[in-house]
DNA sequence: GGCAAGCCGTACCGTACGTTACGGTTCGGC
DNA sequence: GCCGAACCGTAACGTACGGTACGGCTTGCC
């Protein structure tokens, strides 16, 4: 399993410059392929490759300080399961739903995806495990509580949390990320992003909603 | 979106030699990394690099002609919709899932598609489609005939094939893909398959199955 | 001012690998 | 037996890139 990020916390111990830097190196990242260069990317952020080797180590320092630098920028707001009606329930999940396809198609995530898959076929899986723990699993244990509540407050009916969980992630993301990744253009407008969240929304209620309605009052 | 794979159509025109070469890269990619070398499949494959150039052309033509190698060998038997009842709609539905999260679970097809997302991250994208035309777009090509003829008999309701195809390939395949590219370790063994395609089976029925029952008697 | 630290730019080194070239061997056709 | 084609094994070439070294510049501190 091993979902442990065993590296530095970092957003926190990063300088000014430093950050820019990694932006640098994400950007660069998006625009020409995962066989990014530590010359490119020294000249894209006006620095000298000594800095680069003295900051990051290595290649491989360099390219997981920008994953996780990337990971701390997409911290979403925590969702408080306090309101608990269908309406606000529902209106979570299509939010959940709605962040999540607007992630997974953005041009930095696919980028950070496809680098990630691809170290992680070459021996050390350390990106790998920072994307799955800043993207899949940080989703869930955002979105756990949520459905925990529905469920408290008598809206959902499961047995297992994460296979609930599951369900739900796949409703949402079909098979939108592997064709992403592939390479298929998929034109994701705001609008079919909300129509797609809107029915995995429901088709997840379907399954999962209670019979009974509240039984709560 | 280009699904189009402009290739030679292969595994008719290869001898057999050039077959049991393609195996040994296609071994080879899936033991060591995405990074197979050319001289580590000459070695392999007891062969001259000469050989591999007058015959692939370049590196890209030899990682093109193994995953096209690969693709013609999984040509799964294609299902008549004949049969029409609710329990053999629910066998062929099982089937598929089945099927197909075996061979996304497998060493070869994660090999593969890692190295197809590398590819489709660094200009051309021919292996990622490749991949996704003989992935995705197959399993598409052969279930629709399957869910028509269950909404012709009346068992299932759907307005668009294509979307519920895609639920159901979300509902069979979820976060498992991904998770297993990124290099998650996920023990699917054959129980736990075949459980999970009953249970997306069972999803996907409760979603689009008809409620009135088969209208056709 | 003098000085040390940090950093930029660039040149440099070693290696890995894609690609090519070539000598030697096998084999089918005459 | 002879010839040419195909192919194996290996050596060689060119380049790209990770990593290191160094000279010069700025900056803050004494």
């Amino acid at each position: 399993m091993l979902h442990i990020v065993p590296d530095i916390d970092n957003s926190e111990t990063l300088t000014e410059r430093q950050k820019t830097v990694l932006d640098a190196a994400l950007r660069l990242l998006v625009e020409e392929g995962d066989d990014l260069t530590m010359t490119a990317v020294a000249r894209r952020a006006s620095c000298s490759k000594e800095t680069l080797y003295k900051w990051f180590g290595d290649r491989d320092g360099l390219l997981t300080a920008t994953v996780q630098w990337q990971a701390s920028k997409v911290r979403v707001a925590q969702v408080d399961g306090k309101g608990l009606g269908l309406a606000s329930l529902t209106a979570s999940l299509e939010r959940f739903a709605c962040d999540w396809l607007k992630v997974i198609s953005s041009d930095t995530s696919i980028a950070l995806n496809r680098v990630a898959v691809g170290h992680a076929g070459s021996g050390k899986d350390n990106l790998g495990a920072v994307v799955l723990e800043n993207g899949r699993f940080a989703l869930a244990k955002r979105l756990k509580p949520v459905l925990e509540a529905g469920r408290q407050a008598g809206l959902l009916e499961f047995a297992d949390a994460e296979t609930a969980f599951r369900t739900f992630f796949g409703l949402v993301g079909r098979d939108v990320q592997i064709r992403l990744l592939l390479g298929d253009r998929l034109e994701l407008t705001e609008a079919a992003i909300g129509g797609d969240a809107i029915r995995a929304t429901q088709q997840f209620l379907a399954l999962f909603g209670a019979k009974t309605g509240p039984q709560g009052l």
